[in-house]
DNA sequence: CTTGGAAAGTCAATAAAGCTGACGTATTGT
DNA sequence: ACAATACGTCAGCTTTATTGACTTTCCAAG
């Protein structure tokens, strides 16, 4: 699999043309869609769509979010949110509590049912996303996380780079 | 800047865990919305959207392309394209022809004012892009474009491969 | 203890962008 | 002649977002 000039190390990215880069550019779009795809499949059967997938992920990840945290990871406006929001409650997905400390504040968490949900969401998107590191391997896929920091905005990183920090 | 465990080589990709894979989830949501959020500003102005932007792209790189091949390329319906693609025309962004060999084809191409919109949206995102590949270097932006390549469906990876020969 | 402001929830109106289904027209190819 | 193709369009619907205005609850500072 001969990956064109780009590749060839060194001295060759420091003429990056327009065209190298429109195919990084388009990489992203088609990479992304294919990424999109299984996870759309499932939440289309239970009318949920995107919005409903990103919610849940980050209440999965950070367990007792409040609504104004998870407003500014995902940049949404706090209608938007909200009817979400309600929806993932009505349907017994997610359970929002009343803050201890501060009482205005809800804090989230997935029911059994909703981590249920997640569980499945992540691992269509987990398994598209293990064979392509298989198929590349680690030295692939370190460049590929530093090209995805690297391209987010600074606040966006910033999230993100909490977030690892939690975990790793 | 260590970057975890996964980055230590060779034998730790064998452990992928559910949190590595997760992160990287994770930093394709964040890197994304970055991605798209410079020509979003620009075509707000214009009150255009993504659908435009998507569709300005694959005329600019395939001119001359019908509208048949586009929908393929784009995965959307023929009445969604077509509302965008009205709306372009009328704007005199792009110029519909009448195919030669097949009179039923129509021919699609940039106009001056539709290259000058492109050239726009592509240098916010190629900024965008140029900068994160000079920052991590060539080996990271080949091990990105494998894994992004890596993820795409067979007939999307297709469709990239196919214009990849066009160019490389 | 009052009051300003923050957190959350909600109502209404609007818009972008996708979808399905049904049709019409021109053109091509069998 | 006739079926199929490429395109365009009409109508209606859904999801996901937006803005603006408003209420309730609650914390905290004056």
């Amino acid at each position: 699999m001969s990956d064109g000039p780009q590749a060839q190390t060194g001295q060759s990215l420091l003429f990056l043309t327009d065209e190298q880069l429109r195919k990084g550019i388009e990489a992203m779009f088609f990479a992304y869609r294919g990424f999109t795809a299984d996870p759309d499949r499932i939440l289309a059967e239970k009318s949920y769509g995107r919005a409903h997938h990103r919610a849940i992920h980050f209440i999965h990840r950070s367990p007792g979010t409040t609504v104004n945290n998870l407003l500014s990871i995902l940049g949404v406006t706090k209608q938007s949110l909200n009817r979400v929001l309600r929806t993932l409650i009505e349907d017994g997905l997610v359970a929002s509590t009343v803050g201890q400390k501060d009482k205005r504040e809800r804090h989230l968490h997935l029911t059994a049912d909703g981590a249920e949900l997640e569980r499945a969401l992540s691992d269509a998107q987990r398994d598209r996303m293990r064979a392509a590191y298989r198929k590349v391997g680690p030295d692939a896929v370190a460049g590929f996380r530093q090209v995805l920091e690297a391209m987010m905005d600074d606040q966006t990183r910033h999230h993100f780079e909490a977030m690892k920090e939690r975990t790793e």
